[in-house]
DNA sequence: CTTGTTAAAATGTCAGACATTTAATAGACT
DNA sequence: AGTCTATTAAATGTCTGACATTTTAACAAG
């Protein structure tokens, strides 16, 4: 694959890095290919070869691409990817083109891993997170009806349970609330958002929020776990509904 | 603080991002501090602007420190560091003096998570995830008698808790098996490791495999906590010996 | 005291030449 | 033919010097 699938840039400033990433990340090239060189990239954006460089930095310490002098500049497979890099996840938002093992990785992740961090978050949340918490919630509940509200509404989502894992007051989960907004935003566009799983997604979320804030690590645990089943099963992470109560 | 703390390195290849990451990682300079400039550390270790700015770039994209033109480089906080990165792993690793604060928090991090990992394993594992999993258990048992073998011991334990999460199959648990190098090999020069410790650590990794192996993800994931417990308690992250069966 | 101008210092960018690594090619020899 | 070796071409890596841009501080005018 070749330049000609990107349009050229024309005027303004151009964020070469993020551009070349997304074309990446939607899949323009695949793993082992050859990237193009160094000058033809100069020359279609019309940049200087040290922007190109800098920007082919960014992306390797990404680990999407490999480079290896006289070789030229290689794609990397998926499992070298750095996800957790935040540039990675500023990468991402936005693109409808993910690919859906990449959206299912991700969603299984945090099946498997917000439980835990909603428990420790009900042990450790000081009061500015409860609020922040709370103001969250509000903001999901008070755009949760109308249906021009659906991008806001995502926003708040994010915001929920970037909330929860930073209420974990440990460094290492603080860190993977980037993942999120990918995360979510993804999947804004394939779900339908019909009033009732609405209803039923608020009511869960608020469940969450009980939990933590009654320092109730299990209900929280739990009540986590229920606000991502149903996708979780629409994403087939799950087999079955699971009845733990 | 100035450069005059660290050797002007002579002769053969340098590493200056690590150089100059260990030095951070170690306290060398305070968050908000401002970092020397880049023609200052060009003279001081004789290399070009280009490599000194290539090695910044690099430190950049770890979130170690900020840089703004006009103003300077500044050393960003420990909450902004992009733990996760690779290259952060790798820092830090045989790094004697790193932050407790920091050691305690990826410690705190795998208590809660390996857990799940476990329990996901036994789920998922291949195989070669099983064949792995052994070969790092009886490279364990082989370096538990000799004293000598402290560091050979800490190398198959770090290659037991990584087959671990590559075990779990998922991209994302994957990519923090970077974590577990640091983590581990700060532990290894604080602790005694008494050989009636070394038994007991033996028999809970043994307790771990098995769950896998019997593709049990209770018994895994209690087992998983179990290993990590013991240390969880010297590190404060747990107050008190729990009894969970 | 405030505001606007200027100057200095730091990082950011560019362009060109050169170095190094890799892969392909062409010969030479068996 | 086949294989080894030397040469060449092509790509990324590095160095250097000049210049651009941004920020801060000093200073002068009102």
């Amino acid at each position: 694959m070749s330049l000609n699938a990107l349009p050229p840039h024309s005027g303004g400033a151009i964020n070469l890095a993020r551009l070349l990433a997304r074309a990446l990340l939607a899949g323009t090239w695949q793993p082992g290919e050859l990237f193009p060189k160094e000058m033809d990239i100069s020359n279609h954006f019309g940049v200087s070869r040290n922007q190109v460089r800098n920007a082919l930095a960014s992306l390797t310490a990404a680990g999407l691409i490999e480079r290896t002098a006289g070789r030229g500049t290689q794609i990397r497979q998926m499992s070298d990817w750095h996800l957790l890099d935040p540039l990675m996840s500023e990468w991402m938002t936005g693109l409808t083109n993910l690919d859906p093992e990449l959206i299912r990785a991700i969603y299984a992740f945090r099946f498997s891993a917000e439980p835990v961090v909603a428990s420790l978050a009900a042990l450790a949340a000081s009061e500015e997170d409860l609020d922040r918490l709370r103001a969250a919630f509000e903001g999901m509940k008070q755009t949760a009806t109308d249906p021009a509200d659906r991008h806001q509404h995502a926003e708040y989502d994010v915001m929920f349970h970037d909330a929860t894992y930073s209420a974990s007051h440990n460094l290492v989960w603080r860190q993977m609330g980037h993942l999120l907004r990918p995360s979510i935003m993804a999947l804004v566009h394939g779900s339908q958002h019909q009033t009732s799983t609405l209803d039923d997604s608020l009511a869960r979320h608020q469940a969450v929020l009980d939990g933590i804030v009654h320092r109730d690590p299990e209900a929280a645990a739990t009540a986590a776990k229920e606000v991502l089943h149903r996708t979780a099963v629409d994403l087939g992470i799950v087999n079955e509904p699971s009845f733990t109560h």
